[in-house]
DNA sequence: TCTCTTAGTGGGATAAAGTGGGACATCGAA
DNA sequence: TTCGATGTCCCACTTTATCCCACTAAGAGA
């Protein structure tokens, strides 16, 4: 399970270091995509790999679902671990998500999240003041 | 799996090189024709051929369907990769995508787009709007 | 406390990718 | 036939990517 906040550096060869304790689970092959709010997705491979399989039988005959597949496809890339423990971001990857000099990744339990830092500090800011509704709705699901 | 989006430049010769993480995937010969979006479709070979297949065995009966067979077969070349990994784009294809100097590659699954670039990130733009509905499909989709 | 290991980061050397242009062949029109 | 235009092959340049090694800081263990 991957899960913990951390705040790493994205160099200038766009290299972008795992935290050391996502290493073992996500292994050497990652998929890096664009995700919601602004915010890139990576999974490991076999994750990646359920996903790529709902995707690609999608008919393109619709034009929503061609957007979908374009936008999760065609934002994708497939990247290889280091030995040094990092991946490469593209730059496409990176102007999406408004990556800077310091990259904030959050474990989601079975991706990773990359935030730019400032991103990610106003979306928690966000979700902080909504807590109550949170809490709430945590209620209503039976979770607390 | 072809997944990705580059950005390269179409010469004054109508060579465009193919991102090096699809040459061998792509293999030595390609199909390109007409696609949907005002973009060009390029397949490999061997997923050519099974989409002709379908097509020719379409209902001929419809008249939308004889549209969307002719569409996609009259308008296809096939072409080979040169040494450079570079393919031939031949005008009437050229000028249907309104292609100019720089042109976008994307990869979605099993075959390549290539886009204006222009074009390409406007329809973007508009994709990345609905992110709302993108959210609920997935959802629907069991993805995420 | 001192040493040894590991995580995170930075930089240099080399290889490869992407691109442009010249030389020659081919084709069609004048 | 001659000229110009277009297409094909090959080579060369520039930029980017990839590999490898090194440094620093922090933490574990003796």
């Amino acid at each position: 399970m991957l899960i913990g906040e951390y705040l790493h550096t994205l160099d200038s060869k766009k290299r972008l270091s795992l935290p050391a304790k996502f290493r073992k689970e996500v292994g050497k092959k990652v998929v890096i995509t664009r995700g919601l709010d602004a915010c890139l997705f990576m999974f490991p491979e076999k994750t990646w790999n359920k996903i790529a399989d709902k995707l690609v039988n999608l008919p393109f005959g619709q034009a929503d679902t061609r957007g979908l597949s374009r936008f999760l496809l065609a934002g994708a890339v497939e990247t290889e671990v280091d030995g040094a423990g990092r991946i490469l971001v593209p730059d496409f990857l990176k102007d999406f998500a408004d990556l800077r000099s310091r990259v904030v990744l959050a474990g989601v339990s079975d991706r990773i999240e990359i935030w730019n830092e400032k991103t990610w500090e106003e979306y928690k800011r966000r979700i902080e003041k909504s807590a109550d509704q949170m809490a709430e709705k945590l209620g209503d699901l039976g979770i607390l």
